[in-house]
DNA sequence: GTGAAAGCGCTAACAT
DNA sequence: ATGTTAGCGCTTTCAC
């Protein structure tokens, strides 16, 4: 393995040199910069990341604490996550909470000295009794009640979904929460629902706000769940919004079960536009969030060193129209 | 940040001693494995992993190849990787080789000394020219052409897949095999259909192994536009065996917006079963793969010691009969 | 503008 | 059964 000083001798000058051409930062003579230059690329020189690390106390590992890998959204997020920051030098790293076992990561992550921890989980964590993040000045974004956030502000979104269902002339929706109701008023898709539905002349009754067991069940199985249940009840009703396209492929498999033709007797709108959304059958009407805004965001909430920790990012959202409604 | 030597002091033992304790190995008397532990748990003590790394020269990081994370299938895998390497303490980090940046990501790996690569891209791309990896004992699976491997055996739900069609009553079945023709010899799928698919009473016929420029376009875009391009040339098929799931729900779309009714017109089979492949429209009939023991073979590759450079793990397939054929 | 040297916290070889 | 010690490769003061 070729070192530092291996390149500092070929290059006649000091490991301190060397550094300082590397990390571009400091005073370095051209002809130095040139000879140390020549060294790296004659050598082949590659940085050691783990002995930076250790020395600067801190790795260039971003923890993505997630749930459950296997909901398409964090992976949308996780992909665009890797890219930004693969252009600052940083990797993603994740990490499942599946078990509620939140501890026992928590332990990993700082025994692993990660430079910033994202939480994808849908409930926030609180890793405020574990003090130890914040004296260690591991960013946290999501985790707490405090700190940095980014926040997808569904309101614009929503108020589009509800527009295009009044004019599709629906007046009684039902809304695919899905998830426990203790957290449902902290979603703002859900709080969107319960407190404007009657500006588009709809009527936001409570029962039809569906609450599941979701994230302990996949979305989509709580999405045809809820939506049979709904059926069964013999509420009337003219439309669905869902949480999620997940939950939103659910329903409109439980829909087709029981007879009900999308967009003809029920307009269903999801949310999230998942890259296969068009593909479902109809193809989804659903409210586009910026995931790549979304993705850099918690990026760069990590890594900026401006970033306060008051900081809350806005991330947009729009409907996308397609067929089912 | 409570350090070995921390706990060391406070049990009244060298560091050795504790390292002892908290490794297993090695000679403790009771007494001082009892003092260690007191002092561990009331310094609440956390190995530094950065450091252990350094010293071991190499990290604690698993490394996965893809070339795109929204691809369902990976996501299952990435899940199931997760959680076998934190039962053995390692962590798992994405890389994409999206733009064929190879190079590049190659030497991220190197810098960041990560213990083990998984390959999950559809190519192999080859490491080979790249001996440092082998020189620095990093394992690669799925890397290069030789080396430890884990292969999928759709062998044994390619004839279930088969026999499936036959029973109803199926002959001229079309493959959408989505990838390149240059890759397409090296699939298992591909591969039998062509060659088995007559012992089926099938014709096997050369001008409907649809080939195309997946992955470098989404599966499912590509399932669509493959199964388009089959139906504007007028060739008769009465069955569409898809090489993944997602390219079967382009299928069946395009099937869909032409008007073919699945299964009555068309029989349609895909592969991987992906969760929520049973809540395709109509369910999809698939060949599963057990992504799980997938997952862990590559982790258990990676770091089991024993594991021979020669190893090759076989994971099974079953087809799972739902509605679409 | 450049170099010397002190660790970061851990592991493991060696000594006792 | 336990302790001592020499680095791992890098960054970063501080002195020249």
């Amino acid at each position: 393995m070729v070192t530092k000083q291996d390149v500092a001798a070929r290059a006649g000058v000091s490991t301190a040199t060397v550094g300082r051409v590397l990390s571009g930062k400091g005073y370095v003579s051209s002809d130095a910069r040139a000879k140390v230059e020549e060294a790296v690329r004659a050598l082949n020189y590659r940085r050691n990341n783990l002995a930076a690390n250790l020395r600067k106390r801190k790795s260039n590992v971003i923890a993505v604490l997630v749930e459950d890998l296997l909901n398409p959204y964090y992976m949308h997020l996780a992909e665009a996550m890797v890219e930004r920051a693969k252009e600052k030098n940083f990797i993603v790293s994740l990490f499942a909470v599946k078990d509620r076992d939140v501890r026992q990561v928590l332990d990993d992550l700082l025994s692993n000295r990660v430079c910033g921890v994202v939480n994808l989980a849908m409930f926030t964590c609180d890793f405020s009794w574990y003090d130890i993040f914040l004296e260690e000045g591991i960013r946290l974004i999501n985790c707490t009640a405090t700190g940095p956030k980014v926040v997808v502000d569904y309101t614009e979104g929503m108020r589009e979904a509800m527009a295009c269902l009044q004019r599709a002339g629906r007046t009684r929706p039902a809304f695919v929460a899905g998830i426990e109701s203790w957290l449902a008023p902290n979603d703002l898709r859900v709080r969107f629902f319960r407190e404007h539905a009657a500006e588009y002349g709809m009527e936001a009754r409570e029962a039809c706000v569906l609450c599941g067991n979701y994230p302990l069940a996949k979305a989509h199985r709580v999405g045809y769940e809820l939506c049979e249940q709904l059926i069964r009840a013999g509420t009337p009703f003219d439309s669905l919004l869902c949480l999620t396209d997940m939950m939103a492929l659910g329903a409109l498999k439980a829909l087709f079960d029981y007879g009900y033709s999308v967009p003809q007797d029920v307009s269903v709108i999801g949310c999230d536009d998942l890259d296969f959304a068009g593909f479902f059958q109809p193809a989804l009407t659903t409210i586009a969030v910026d995931k790549k805004a979304e993705a850099y965001a918690y990026v760069d909430l990590i890594l900026d060193d401006e970033a306060s920790d008051h900081d809350v990012r806005k991330v947009h959202t729009h409907l996308v129209e397609r067929s089912s409604v």
